[in-house]
This record gives structure tokens, sequence and C-alpha cells, in this order.
DNA sequence: CTGAAAGCGCTTACAG
DNA sequence: CTGAAAGCGCTTACAG
């Protein structure tokens, strides 16, 4: 083809504002250009939750230029639905998203035998199998901010946890925990929540109530936090005089509260956009690490 | 095909987990058995929104039964990428849900012309096109939340208004103005929030410091009559005694705060199941009436 | 290197 | 009513 019917063929093409059918192209090429993002939460706590927020926000950012759709998959915690299911297996999507802290089930830590998978968050099992996923060292970030309560002086420091079946649930703990021990400091003080605001609330009433002369709080989430902090100012408590609060996420609610948290950051933008890209470059037929650590750091304001 | 046939054929089917290849059937059907799910919203406001998560919500629900698959198109509200746009466009969805509560794009108003549309909320110039939605009688559902201080005997009663370019924006405070002109009360007391908490939180102390003697707020969304609530407290006012605060929506943030709200409910999961039912029945081909009003009723609790 | 043909896995209109 | 053929709109392996 000669210079000129190229650029004559390509001025047709704008001109008639040509698509190419996406359908045609995904049956003779095998490839649907689709990513199922699948979403193991309640839609509430999904939505509710700014973390899911930042992560999607760093997948669509990442997908942006490329030619991959998103297709949403809702799914309750426990198991897929039979439709979910088939349409991941059934070559409906070239890979799959899994975001969400939770874990235990079973057909999605197997998926990736059968699709090309990146997980938000290491497996429960890492036994279970290899699988590809981007995270935090969420013991080492907890072990930071209890850490930075610890160097302030503080003596009596409780923890509010996450969802016990929830790897940044458990992990965060331990790092607390560590942290804790290392410095020779009591280990009772510890409300389990479920990354909740309502259950940060909760926890908080519980804790004082144990031990109502507790002076810091290490929480594994900003929106617990909130619920804590509330619940601290309405006892009469001063932040951080009397108690000061460390929370996790850096989120948007660290700062749209009514006293701006201390917190470890994660960089959830970021996780979601490394989630992305991680699974286009096995699109792509590469073979990515399959774990990637994103690192953190304190953020300091005014809660501790 | 005998009846012995047929089942050992079925049976085949089960045991060899036989799916139909999607895009063969899309290329033969001229069907794609997708919904485009439009969010042209900033990722942080649409995740930061309770509204949406419950529209959302609905959607989903109302659309698991259904062969139908949802994509995900973020966008800015201002206009499409070309990329989202050619996608709407280019015949890989058979219809799309728009939620937002903005309006002003062009070419998502005449998407209807292209496409089955339905939109959440109603657009912004209804003379533009006749278009299908799901919407609230929002003056309506305002002046009664409105009315309701008024009947309490309140005398000073202020707003945070919505985005000025969102219907519901605009319509909620239109119906404020209507309730407090009735009752030949003043209408100056107007803040213009943004349906975020923060913006909630900077209004009530733009009104306080306006006019410290104010003895009941409108709120036109949950979100904001949260930030309210925490300015008013730390002001040291009493909710409700000193200032009364009638929420808008109903939504989870209702009831998690450091004060239950009365708001006005709105039926947004329902809300989501209708626009999901709605375009549902455009696809298959019937003519839904283009418009659904949903009911709004107020909800009694302790903040008014 | 170019261009016509076969094939992706379905559905549907049509001949028998 | 049944069954074989054509066609959906692309890509790709292959003959020229």
């Amino acid at each position: 083809m000669s210079p000129e019917v190229l650029a004559n063929v390509t001025r047709a093409i704008d001109e008639l504002h040509y698509v190419p059918n996406r359908m045609a192209r995904s049956l003779a090429n095998r490839q649907t250009m689709a990513i199922a993002l699948v979403v193991p939460e309640e839609t509430t706590r999904f939505f509710g939750d700014p973390y899911f927020a930042s992560i999607v926000d760093g997948i669509a950012r990442a997908l942006r230029p490329s030619d991959y759709v998103l297709n949403l998959q809702f799914a309750s915690p426990g198991a897929l639905s039979e439709k979910t299911v088939r349409y991941l297996l059934g070559g409906n999507v070239d890979g799959a998203l899994v975001v969400s802290h939770h874990s235990g089930n079973h057909f999605l830590a197997s998926l990736g035998h059968s699709l090309p998978v990146v997980f938000g968050g290491r497996p429960l099992h890492p036994d279970e199998q290899p699988s590809h996923y981007v995270d935090v060292d969420n013991v080492a970030a907890a072990d930071m901010g209890t850490r930075y309560l610890i160097d302030q002086g503080r003596q009596r420091i409780a923890t509010i946890t996450g969802s016990a079946d929830m790897p940044a649930g458990i992990d965060r703990e331990a790092g607390w925990q560590r942290a804790m021990e290392r410095a020779g400091l009591r280990t009772d003080l510890v409300a389990r929540g479920d990354f909740s605001m309502a259950s940060g609330a909760r926890c908080m009433r519980s804790l004082l109530d144990r031990s109502p002369g507790l002076d810091a709080v290490f929480v594994a989430s900003d929106l617990m936090a909130t619920g804590a902090v509330s619940v601290l100012r309405e006892r009469g408590r001063a932040i951080p005089s009397d108690v000061a609060v460390v929370g996790f996420d850096d989120s948007p609610v660290a700062i749209g509260g009514e006293v701006e948290l201390t917190t470890v950051f994660q960089p959830s933008v970021e996780m979601g956009e490394a989630m992305a890209h991680m699974l286009l470059a096995m699109l792509r037929g590469e073979e990515p690490e399959p774990v990637q650590i994103m690192p953190t750091r304190m953020v300091v304001r005014e809660s501790a």
C-alpha cells in the first residue's frame, strides 16, 4: 500500500467512525479484552471502606490506557454464585482482579489455576498455592505504628483489631503484639473489630470499660479509628494528651473527622495500580514477580 | 429427539461442564448480554457516598437473576473518555445505566438516542430529550423535611444544600425554600455544600458564624448532616434541643454517627433495582413508563 | 510481501 | 418439524 492509500483508508476510518466489533475480534482472537473485578464482599462494606475506593481507583487508572474493560462481579464473601463461576471460567474474561480483605474462599483461592488472577492482599493460606498478589507488610507496619506510641512514652496501649478471618486483621494484630512484647508491655488490651466504623466505637467503649486508664490505642484501620475517636471524646478523654490514637491506611477519613489522625500510610491507590499492572504483564505472557510488597510509613498528625 | 436422548444430552452437557461461548453467541445474536454501569463521578466521591453504594447494590441485586453482566465505566463528571464513548457506541453493551447526581454532560444526555439508557435521577435539562429515569420528588421530599422542623416550632431554620449543578441539589433547596416561604419564614440562611461530609462541616461553621441563634438546619444529605453534627457538638450546641437537624437519604451514616439522624428516607436500593428493571424491560423490547418516581418518608430519630 | 480463504462458536433463516 | 448451510465480523495461517 502506498502512503497515500494508507492515508485515505485512515481518513475513511475516521470519517465513518469505524469501530471494530469486539465480539468478532474476541471470537477470532480467543481474547476477550475484559478483566473481571471480583468483589467478594457485601456491597455495603465494599462501598463503606475507603480502602476499596482507592484500590479500585488505582485499578481503573492503570487500565484506562489499555484496551481492557472492567467487568464487575459482586459476590458474597463466602462463596461465588454459580453465575459468577460460570462467567469467570467460561472464557468471558482474560483475567481477574480480586479485591477483598477476606479469604477462606476455596474457589477463589484456586481460581489462579484456570485464569490469570491477581489478589489484593495475601491469601490466607499461602500453602494453598503460589498466587499473585500485591500487599504491604502488615506485621511490620503495625509494629511501626505501635512502636511510635511506645516511643512517645505510652504505657497502657490497647489495640482494636480488624476481622480475624482477614490477613490484614490477623497480621496487624500480630505486629502490635510483637512491638508490645519487645517493649516488655502487657498485651491484654485487645478488642476485636471488623474494620467498620461502628465496630471501632464499640471496641473503644469496651476497652475503656475494661481499662479506664489506658493511654493509647493502635487501631487497624482509620475507619475504626474514627469510631474510636468519637467515643473517646464522648467519654471526655482528650486526644492525644489523655489517649493517643494511631490508625491505619491514611485514607480520606483520616483527615475528614473531628481529629486529624496520626496513622500508618499504605499506598492503596498504587496497590490497585500495581495489581492491574501485574495482571496486564501476565496477559502479555510475561512472568512478573508474583508477590509485590509495597512500602508503608508513619503519617503524624494530631491524634498521637 | 426422544426423551431419553434429550436426557442423555442434558447429562453430557452437565458432565462436560459445557458453557456456551458468549462471544460467538453475541456475534450471531447481535446481543452482548452486557450492561454498562456508567459512573460520571470522581472515584473518591462515588465511593464516599453511601447513596451510590445503595444504588449499585440495588442494580446488582436486580441483575443477578438475569443473564446480563455489568461493565464498569468510570468517567469524569465533565466528559466521557474517548475509550468509553467508543465502547458504549461500538455495540459492546446492550444498554447503559448512568448513576450520578451530576449532569450537564452533553454526550450522556443524548446517549439515549443511540442506546437504551436509564438514568438515576432526572437529567438536568428535561427539555433536552425524553429520557428514562428513576428518581424521587426531591422538591416535595425536602419540603416535607423542612415542614417537619417548622411543625416542631423551629423559627430560624437554615439549609445546607447539595451541589448547584445536580438536580438533587437544586430541587432539595427549592423544597426547603417552598416550605419556608409558605410558613412565612426567612430564607436567607443558605450554605452551599457539595454532598460531602467535609462540606457539611464547613457549611455548618459558616451558618453558625452568620447566625449563632439558628435553631434548626435542613441538610440535603446524611453525609453532610454528619459533618454538620460534629461541628454543632464542637461548638457546644445540644442536638436537638438547641439545634435540630434533619438529613436526607436515610443511608447507613444516619445511624452510624454520634447522633442518630432524623432524616428524609429515599429508597436508594429500590431505586437501583427499578433502574435495572426498567432497562431490562427496554431490552426485552417493551416500552416501560419512562419516568418512575419513588416515594419518600420521614424517619424520626434523635436529631430532630 | 500480498490477498483470498478458512475458521473462531454460535444462531437463524431456509430448504427438505 | 428437522437438519444442513449460511452468516455474524473479525484474525490468521497459508497459498500465490
